[in-house]
DNA sequence: AGGAATAGCCC
DNA sequence: GTACGGGCTATTCCTA
């Protein structure tokens, strides 16, 4: 790619720069991407969804400010009861500032010696080494999601309207700004509601990356537990420790879990270890064995690791692409997965927001659907995502109801 | 004023 | 001995 092309392409993607090629059209721009192949999905994604990210702006999500004023007095009260606590235990300091607390830890208190950090997985090793930490993890909770969420949609009013970003990621997925509503909470879910004679209806894909590898690996074991609707996790679990389904416990389960969940990352065994709490030998021992059961996911990974070495760049079932620095391997594997699930939800997007879609999470659509038409729509919505794209497994859509993002039970 | 570092929330 | 992918925002603290 030229110096030229990558212009145009980050024009086309930054809008917010449009006086460096204003005079460039659409269609020359579009004769460009063509060259990549990315014409389609400029033509077919996201130029019709720009109109739906508009209106899920203009629509916004309702806040319950009461719900939020009354956490915020709580929150409050904890927090300066929290901050006497620790204060008997350390003197006064800035228990906001990793440096002083680090110096009060380590130095003044010596409760261990050094940590590499401060960060709540740290501070969770030794928690029972001295009655502050708890005290402190206890604090930053609450001062978090006060400082990050409360205080925040508290001075937004009775309406939160996100700035859904098209180009704020490297793999297609979309980004949520001021306020992000891509992060919330689940204890602060509660404080967007639905409107008067509405509820709030929530679809998630269920394990639409799991879905995703096993249609672009074309892995016969992956595709078959996902036509049968096996639980794909358990299925995992008796793979790699060679055990029938019906005697797969939770903890083998779990286990099985921590895999998927890194294959889709290009885990390694390092990473597996940490996350799962293996000995390094034994996460060896597990990669391996899924490899071996899954031999076509190993070999796809092989794929696409070599694509990127040859052309510099990996790309999803779509052609979407993504550039990359050749020492970058575990973003490639990931690519074509995160991308891929993200077009099918783009995709989805575009042919639903005839109803009022509100928010997009990644797998997940939030809509605010009139009472009395709810049964209708539901299944028009959870039609319309299950067949928007042909994978080599189905697709699956989990419907959920409530009068808030709180407390959306099963349909 | 602005940015790096640190922390922590989500999928 | 090691780093699992993708985001956004708040706070502290340092530099300009």
């Amino acid at each position: 790619m030229t110096e030229t092309e990558r212009d145009i392409i980050n024009w086309l993607l930054n809008p917010d720069e449009p006086q460096v090629y204003a005079g460039l059209r659409l269609k020359e721009a579009e004769e460009r991407l063509a060259q990549f192949g990315l014409d389609k999905i400029l033509k077919e994604i996201e130029l019709p969804l720009m109109p739906v990210l508009k209106d899920m702006h203009e629509r916004g999500v309702g806040l319950d400010s009461n719900f939020l004023k009354n956490l915020r007095k709580r929150q409050s009260q904890q927090i300066e009861d929290l901050i006497k606590k620790i204060y008997q235990h350390t003197g006064e300091f800035n228990v906001n500032s990793p440096k002083q607390m680090a110096a009060v830890l380590f130095d003044k208190l010596k409760i261990v010696p050094r940590l590499k950090s401060t960060a709540a997985g740290q501070l969770e090793l030794i928690k029972d080494k001295h009655p502050v930490i708890s005290l402190i993890l206890n604090y930053r909770e609450i001062f978090k999601a006060q400082s990050t969420y409360v205080e925040p949609l508290l001075g937004l009013g009775e309406m939160a309207r996100t700035t859904f970003l098209q180009t704020g990621t490297a793999t297609g997925r979309l980004s949520s700004k001021n306020p992000n509503l891509q992060n919330v909470p689940d204890v602060i879910r509660p404080a967007f509601v639905a409107r008067a004679g509405c509820v709030f209806v929530s679809f998630d894909y269920s394990q639409i990356e799991l879905r995703v590898l096993a249609t672009a690996a074309n892995d016969k074991k992956m595709i078959e537990a996902f036509q049968n609707d096996l639980d794909i996790h358990k299925l995992t679990a008796s793979q790699v420790f060679n055990t029938p389904l019906e005697k797969v416990t939770l903890d083998m389960r779990q286990l099985a879990k921590t895999l998927n969940f890194g294959v889709v990352y290009g885990m390694g065994p390092s990473a597996f270890a940490r996350a799962s709490g293996l000995s390094r030998q034994e996460a060896e021992k597990f990669i391996a064995e899924y490899f071996n059961d899954f031999a076509q996911v190993r070999d796809w990974q092989e794929k696409v690791k070599n694509e990127l070495r040859q052309k510099g760049y990996v790309e999803n079932l779509n052609g979407r692409k993504r550039w990359l620095p050749i020492e970058a391997e575990r973003a490639a594997i990931n690519m074509p997965i995160q991308s891929l699930a993200a077009d099918i939800i783009k995709m989805a997007m575009i042919q639903t927001n005839k109803y009022r879609l509100l928010l997009s999470i990644h797998d997940e659509l939030l809509f605010e659907i009139e009472d009395d038409k709810v049964k209708d729509v539901v299944d028009d919505i959870k039609n319309i995502m299950e067949s928007i794209y042909r994978l080599s497994v189905p697709l699956k859509v989990n419907v959920k109801i409530g009068c808030n993002w709180g407390e959306l039970k099963p349909l």
